[in-house]
DNA sequence: GAATCGACCTTTGTGTGCAATTTTCCCGGT
DNA sequence: ACCGGGAAAATTGCACACAAAGGTCGATTC
């Protein structure tokens, strides 16, 4: 089914893109996961050719490792990138804010309203709940029209999904419906400093709140490999 | 020197892709310049294959347009995406002024100041001139070591080449070495506020002396085709 | 019995061929 | 002289084939 929608746009490169995007953003890929090109052509019924291409594409956006002689796998950022991933995103949508503050049209103002409501209600997904999390920032960023901005924190607000997947508490992003909530209503009051104040704080509140602790196996490794590659070990 | 370094390391269509972008950053192939798979194969001894990957991973640094069934041609930013472009740019940089801010160590120091000696140096050399002015913001952003960070502002300097290459006036850039010397000093100086004022001026100068004016024939073909854009026409 | 070497099998790297689409340009009509 | 129309040439879209690199597993040896 994905192949009759998708294709219309253009080149099947491209749904191919799509497709995989996608299924790393819904966590059907989790990080570290190996990306054959064969088997992936097969399932979706286009040569290695037009894999390859997407794959090209998803590394270019940091959401595959394309390692030579070795494959594509999903992206697996360490904490330390995490971390400065959102000081990036931080920065972008400090611009976002100020960009918007005071100049949102009814129109949008509703969108964002409905959206915000949609969180709302699908807080129960988890799935679901982080893309729609997400979603908000790149609506707003959308609605800045400045091309390169768009494309960064689309981006960026990405690779946060693989990051929370990695590294993300189980009910982490709850809170973040009434900040998204807030932040909307800063920005039709046109309090700019405050939007971005508010900003600040839902981001770095992930990063404080979501990012750090979880004392799994999987962080025993990741400290050990921050090691041996300090070491110039495997 | 540069080609030296970076082909070697691995995969061809790494070479290919550094070629075209040093081409284009060089002006060698103008804003606009159609870019064939079979010829830039041919004169770079590669197949399709490979000029294809390198176009793609261009086509996603925003360097070249790819449109489908049409073919590869070297990006033409609109004025508009062009101050875009920078506002962006002022975001991502800042982030990189107050990240840097009083935590240079010497040798980095040392590095920058070389830098900005080359720059005073090379003062003749249009082309060499605007590729060190560019290289003076890589080198800050490398030196944050936030690899999100360190990629966006590679690309967006990149992307204001191409548009400094459209809409720059001739000596555009001339003022700009005195003013890396004060941000540097600035930064060392731990003066975080006042370097984030002067980059902020830095990069506003360039956008509003450098690329406002200039009423030749080119921005008459522009008007016109935004125009004829609007209009739905060719 | 463990370690090492090697053949095999899987997956990636790259070139090439063919179909499809776009562009060019030549030609006839108005 | 200018404006379609259409065939030919050029160029891209895509798949497949072959070569090379990596990984695996078993056999051989100490």
């Amino acid at each position: 089914m994905a192949s009759k929608v998708g294709d219309s746009g253009r080149g099947r490169s491209q749904a191919v893109h799509r497709a995989l995007k996608r299924a790393i953003l819904d966590q059907a890929l989790s990080p570290g996961a190996k990306l054959p090109e064969d088997s992936i052509g097969e399932r979706l019924g286009v040569s290695r050719t037009l894999v390859r291409e997407a794959l090209v594409r998803l590394s270019e956006e940091g959401l595959v490792d394309l390692r030579p002689n070795k494959g594509a796998t999903v992206a697996r950022p360490t904490l330390e990138e995490g971390r400065n991933l959102f000081l990036t995103r931080m920065a972008l949508e400090r611009l976002v804010v100020e960009t918007l503050s005071g100049k949102l049209t009814r129109e949008q103002i509703d969108v964002l309203s409905a959206h915000i409501a949609a969180e709302e209600a699908s807080k129960q997904e988890h799935a679901t709940s982080i893309r729609l999390a997400g979603e908000f920032h790149t609506l707003l960023a959308q609605m800045t029209n400045n091309a390169s901005l768009i494309r960064y924190v689309n981006e960026l607000v990405a690779r946060s999904s693989l990051i929370l997947a990695l590294y993300g508490r189980p009910h982490s992003s709850e809170c973040a419906v009434s900040e998204h909530q807030e932040i909307l209503d800063d920005l039709v009051a046109g309090k700019t400093d405050q939007a971005v104040k508010l900003m600040a704080h839902h981001l770095d509140s992930i990063t404080t709140r979501a990012l750090l602790p979880k004392e799994e196996d999987r962080n025993i490794k990741d400290v050990l490999s921050a090691y041996a590659a300090a070491e110039g070990l495997a």
